[in-house]
DNA sequence: AACTATGTTCAGTTTTTACTGAACGAACTT
DNA sequence: AAGTTCGTTCAGTAAAAACTGAACATAGTT
């Protein structure tokens, strides 16, 4: 018996992907990217789509839609196996790799959205301050402003700072 | 004329207030816990309930519930005023401590909980490898884990490096 | 060309989350 | 004590997000 498949390890596997599931659940992702992550992260071999839609029992719409969402981050790529017409899914393992291009760009992406609705405030700070009424209630807002884009510049230039790649 | 109340900072401020809420909806939180941070930033004093009430035009129990969210990241502190029974609010406007005390506190919540998830897949591994039968698929369960585990030990620890704090 | 296998899209449903109104309770005022 | 002011809680509603089923498109097979 070459492989001894003893229910207990089929058990801590089950366990793995649903704790995979709840953990992207926490942070705010859906279920079944988690799921579907850990399914792939576990598997010794790259996995087509019905074959993820039967171990985690969804639809295959969403394993669909969120097999390109983790692709996009290259958390998986999509392996194309010889005289196989289905695509195959593989799990990028290296978790430093991961978070730099799928946790840290989303965060610079929201970041910069951010910063785009300061800069809007400002022209529209600046339109009010060229006629000159500057009360004491229009200086506090510029003040604060000017400190919220300060801070907003720090996070930004720490998230591009090289060193958080050493850190790891 | 002491204060020039022309409508233009006015517009500015209403602006602030949305992109506070647009902001903090990007990120997941409410729209609401946007704007009372960011129309307590910009106040030079202290509000009370109603005052926000009416000036975001929500309802009592949203101002009062995300006040103490608020306060639980400690980004608003609660100012009691003599000789008034109502409770005002203000904003903490060091964003440094801010995110210690509140980004980097829950993030670090989160990653504990995923800590636990992985330690129950582990002591269900454990158990099935106790009595060994060790295919090659447990295997790579063990490793894999093992990895994962690893990852979370290093974004634990960057989160507490003190370095990260000289950074901002 | 008809049929089959495969992946995607999209409208609709379920589930979750955000928000509200109204009732309540506590602490003052009369 | 009856009335007032203020804050909180909670059941219910509205809004948003996750997920699904079925129709469709594309490419391969007979």
């Amino acid at each position: 018996m070459s492989r001894n498949q003893s229910a207990e390890w089929i058990a801590a596997r089950r366990r793995f992907i649903e704790a995979g599931g709840h953990t992207t659940q926490l942070f705010g992702l859906g279920r079944i990217l988690g799921q579907l992550y850990a399914l792939l992260y576990l598997s010794p071999r790259p996995l087509c789509l019905d074959e993820i839609v039967s171990e985690l029992g969804v639809s295959k719409a969403s394993v669909s839609t969120t097999a390109r969402q983790l692709e996009h981050w290259t958390a998986v790529k999509r392996v194309w196996v010889r005289g196989d017409r289905r695509d195959f899914y593989d799990a990028e393992t290296d978790f430093q790799s991961l978070l730099k291009r799928g946790v840290l760009a989303t965060l610079r992406k929201k970041l910069e959205t951010a910063g785009t609705q300061m800069a809007v405030v400002e022209a529209c700070l600046e339109e009010a301050g060229s006629n000159g009424n500057h009360g004491e209630d229009m200086e506090l807002i510029v003040t604060r402003l000017k400190k919220a884009k300060k801070f907003h510049g720090q996070i930004s230039t720490l998230l591009d700072n090289p060193l958080i790649d050493h850190l790891l």
